[in-house]
RNA sequence: GGGCCGGUAGCCUAGUCUGGAUAGGGCGUUGGACUUCUAAUCCAAAGGCCGAGGGUUCAAAUCCCUCUCGGUCCGCCA
């Protein structure tokens, strides 16, 4: 709805300075006022228009209001200083908004754009740790946010099958002996052999899709993988965890052997060479298996992939070589011991080594090359990145340009610390996010269970997950992700407030038209049709801040969307619960004079909650 | 040493791109509100040299310069 009056108050604006024969500035800007009392729109035009005109901004709004038609949304338009303050008439404006909202409320129309978004993608070498998470939520944040702002959005999660860290995970299960357990490791890839083979991440995406046999191997999410909550299954065996305990003792024993090093590093030359088939099998089960301890703890938190990529593929497929090729083609690199690309000209003291001097690949290459490929996929190609992730990203778009491929748009973050330090998979030093979920969950049993006695098993259940994944959701969305984050237990965990006092305000939205027994019904509908309550009802202050708060969706959902962050987001569900939180508690709904039109408004709200939740990957409960 | 990011009440944070009205939230603190649709709520109060200094401007948290503190990168790691 603020699109349209803003609209309306922009072209008031210009017929205004076009009859005193002013020159109309090129973008005039309407901003909120600080305050509702003072309107709800404000234009500071004047002060665009005063210095041309060599008049006082005052004596531009005296001038301009003057001549100012005021259109019909709007109840009237007041002078202060020199700002201009448009007052939306409400009964008109509530009308039209109760309207517009429907079932997918806050949705703009599509741009036509394709956008494919890689986030997570952490290495295959053990289980998620809450320095991954804030990737993860930021990307499928990101997600919800650009489909919504009317974008296709294709999420790929890029797996790295071919790296030293792999590669060390190998090494110590065929020369050091170490294993998975066997059982545990069958029970994952039996339920995954036996649910529906999905086609979505095994299908041919590929230009050169000849040789992405790796691809077929990765299974879905949908599949079936056990249960976190049997009982008979504790974290430590859970697969991923498994594997990345293998990987901190494979680093243990290495790092007092430097020839083990050696080989290791002829691990990497001979998968890369894919020249023998078993050792091809160890990589792919073990990076397998890892993954799909990564996509239960992922699906715990409502994120799933569109695709997962194998770096892999680039190498076999040759599109590494064709890149490096593209690029020795513009005469920038050089053979020294390595084979190097030149970034002075383009102000990067550090060369982008190509080649390794045995000739393998490095992940820069293949990342190249992964890039190369998205780079057709799409009309933007987005990455959510570790700000450590800088100065490599930027290495790369310029060898994208100098290929002539689409750079990409990266949404950097800094990092989670512990308040001990940082974490650390190759020294075990993390808490993972599987231990903070299962504390999430754990922490909002209780609450619901102190508080609600009357409920089920089954739904405290239900509702202790949704809201202990919601508070981790959004204990790292509400944050812009440049601002470095030291993680603390009870900050993340907190149910006063926060997510969870947003989830409740959908909650009391959605008892309170239960409640009322006749919302939706044939006759109440009828009672709506007749204009009749719209008529007899006039918002008063404390329905017209809530009214406004469900409006400004659309232009949030824009605005974020824009600047490719989420945390405007958070900030306004809280807001729009606060304002609901104020009507509920100071006006009646059931029984009241004006009852319809304020279950109406109770409706509108619980939509505008549960669709900006969504947005946030939340979920939002009919009760708490 | 160079590049990038951050510094806003006791704590966390928005606003910085695109300068504009009284710097917006939240936690915590203090006081108040449940015989009334769920108190995971609401009301009220206290709490700010917006890291420091200089500059530009009618106007600076916002733009420019210098400095400072914290983080991070500058691997034939990923």
């Amino acid at each position: 709805m603020y699109f349209e009056i803003k609209n309306e108050a922009l072209n008031s604006l210009k017929t205004s300075i076009k009859k005193l024969n002013y020159e109309v500035p090129q973008d005039i800007k309407l901003e909120f006022p600080p305050n509702p009392k003072m309107g709800d729109l404000a234009s500071t035009v004047s002060f665009q228009l005063a210095k041309k005109l060599k008049m006082s901004p005052m004596d531009i709004t005296n001038k301009i209001m003057e001549t100012i038609e005021i259109p019909e949304i709007f109840e009237k338009v007041e002078a202060k200083g020199p700002y201009m303050n448009f007052f939306i008439n409400y009964n008109t404006f509530s009308k039209k908004l109760f309207e517009t909202v429907d079932d997918g409320y806050g949705k703009l129309p599509s741009t036509g754009k394709k956008i494919i978004l890689e986030h997570t993608s952490a290495n295959p070498n053990g289980p998620l740790h809450i320095g991954h998470i804030r990737n993860a939520i930021i990307g499928d944040s990101l997600k919800h946010l650009l489909k919504t702002a009317g974008n296709d959005v294709d999420t790929q999660y890029y797996v790295n099958d071919m790296g030293r860290q792999i590669a060390m995970i190998v090494f110590g299960i065929k020369k050091l002996g170490l294993s998975i357990d066997e059982d545990l490791a069958n029970l994952y890839t039996e339920n995954s052999k036996n649910s529906k083979n999905n086609s979505k991440n095994s299908k041919n995406n590929s230009k050169n899709s000849k040789n992405n046999s790796s691809n077929d191997k990765v299974l879905n999410l949908d599949d079936k993988i056990p249960n976190l909550d049997d009982k008979s299954l504790n974290l430590d065996d859970k697969i991923d965890h498994q594997i990345g305990n293998l990987y901190f003792k494979v680093n243990q024993h290495i790092n007092t052997n430097d020839d083990e090093k050696i080989e290791v590093d002829n691990l990497i030359k001979s998968y890369e060479s894919g020249g023998n088939p078993d050792l091809d099998k160890v990589f792919e089960k073990a990076v397998n298996n890892c993954l799909l301890g990564v996509k239960e703890t992922l699906a715990k938190l409502n994120i799933e992939h569109d695709e997962f990529v194998w770096e892999g593929q680039f190498v076999r497929n040759k599109d590494v070589d064709m890149v490096v090729d593209g690029l020795i083609a513009t005469g920038r690199t050089k053979k020294e011991e390595v084979l190097f690309l030149n970034l002075e000209d383009f102000g990067i003291e550090k060369e982008l080594v190509l080649r390794r001097s045995d000739g393998t690949s490095l992940y820069s290459t293949r990342d190249l090359a992964y890039h190369t490929w998205k780079s057709n996929q799409g009309n933007i190609v987005l990455d959510v990145l570790g700000s450590d992730h800088k100065l490599a990203i930027e290495q790369i778009s310029i060898a994208l340009e100098l290929l002539k491929e689409k750079s990409p748009e990266v949404i950097f973050y800094e990092f989670i610390n512990l308040p001990e330090g940082s974490m650390s998979t190759r020294k075990g030093i993390f808490i993972s996010v599987d231990e903070l979920v299962e504390e999430a969950i754990s922490r909002a049993k209780d609450e619901v269970k102190s508080r609600r006695s009357d409920l089920q098993e089954e739904d405290i259940a239900k509702i202790s997950e949704e809201i202990g994944i919601g508070a981790i959701r959004y204990y790292i969305s509400r944050i812009s992700p440049e601002k470095h984050i030291t993680f603390k237990w009870d900050e993340a965990l907190s149910f006063e407030r926060g997510c969870a006092s947003i989830q409740y305000a959908h909650a009391r939205a959605c008892k309170l038209l239960e409640k009322c027994g006749h919302f939706n019904t044939e006759e109440f509908k009828l009672n709506i049709g007749n204009d009749k309550l719209e008529e007899n009802w006039t918002p008063n202050e404390i329905e017209m801040d809530l009214i406004r708060m469900i409006a400004k969706l659309p232009i949030i959902v824009e605005e974020s969307a824009n600047i490719m962050r989420v945390h405007p987001i958070a900030q306004y569900v809280q807001d729009l619960a606060s304002a609901f939180n104020k009507f509920y508690k100071s006006e009646q709904v059931i029984g009241c004079e004006t009852e319809s039109a304020r279950l109406l408004l109770v409706d509108k709200t619980r939509i505008a909650i549960k669709n900006s939740l969504k947005l946030l990957g939340v979920a939002a409960p009919n009760k708490m």
